[in-house]
DNA sequence: ATAAGGGTTCCAGTCGCTGGAAGGTCAAGG
DNA sequence: CCTTGACCTTCCAGCGACTGGAACCCTTAT
């Protein structure tokens, strides 16, 4: 099958699958016309790619997740040492952002919103000595 | 003060500070011998800067609130806008990043971890349909 | 024959820096 | 006066993961 029904199939953009291709991530065979051939096995990729990036793993993530879907003889501690890194940088994360919110919201809610210049949002951007 | 100086006082890397300069955020005067001299005024802008990027504000944004932070006639209501805005993004990352946890630590919860090749990980990753 | 709707390549841009190379300037010490 | 070392300058390239666009080729239907 040809790239746009690869993409149909994968849920992916032309643009990202031959970005794949670029990255030797998906790497499919090309026909005598020079187009991509993609095989169904090509497609099963491309949608764990999909799901996969969709769960927030890099695509460096992908492709040891790619290799470790491909290798019949994994051992699935090995893919659940990356899944759990990849839970630790999520929790980090939210725990981030749960900071940047909890800062942000008592500013925004310190802060009139009217038509006058005093405003505590600036005030507490600009430090706490000014 | 030469822009190491103001580097230490900003919090900001130097290479930042120049970036900066380029994208005209802050804009310091010269010097004769072509050195960026940054005056208290800018200090306390690249200070400004490095606060709203700690809470996750774009440049843009810290463009925005820079010309706001700068009117001496400014609504707050403008500055309230541009922080509500960002709380709403934070508030759809954090859920975000949630939705990504609670499918990938399910998956992992299933996941014996040994050096058997069965995993629910890649399992889940590959779709449904497998 | 032509038009539509695929496909191909390559180059540039996004965002916010960051690293490095090659060179100019300044203050202190011998 | 000269050198050393720390600072400063510019410019170019790269990160991650695409995305847009231009210019061109291939296939199928009318």
């Amino acid at each position: 099958m040809n790239i746009g029904d690869a993409a149909k199939q994968s849920g992916l953009p032309a643009k990202t699958i031959r970005y794949y291709e670029d990255i030797s991530l998906v790497v499919p065979a090309r026909g005598d016309n020079g187009y991509r051939v993609y095989g169904p096995e090509d497609v099963h990729k491309l949608r764990f790619v999909q799901r996969a990036r969709g769960l927030g793993f890099s695509v460096e993530d992908c492709r040891a997740l790619l290799s470790l879907y491909e290798d019949e003889n994994r051992a699935s501690a090995d893919v659940k040492a990356i899944a759990q890194e990849r839970l630790a940088e999520i929790a980090d994360k939210i725990a981030e952002l749960k900071a940047f919110q909890k800062t942000l919201k008592h500013l925004v809610d310190h802060c009139h919103g009217d038509q006058r210049p005093n405003c505590p949002i600036i005030d507490g951007l600009a430090g706490p000595d000014h």
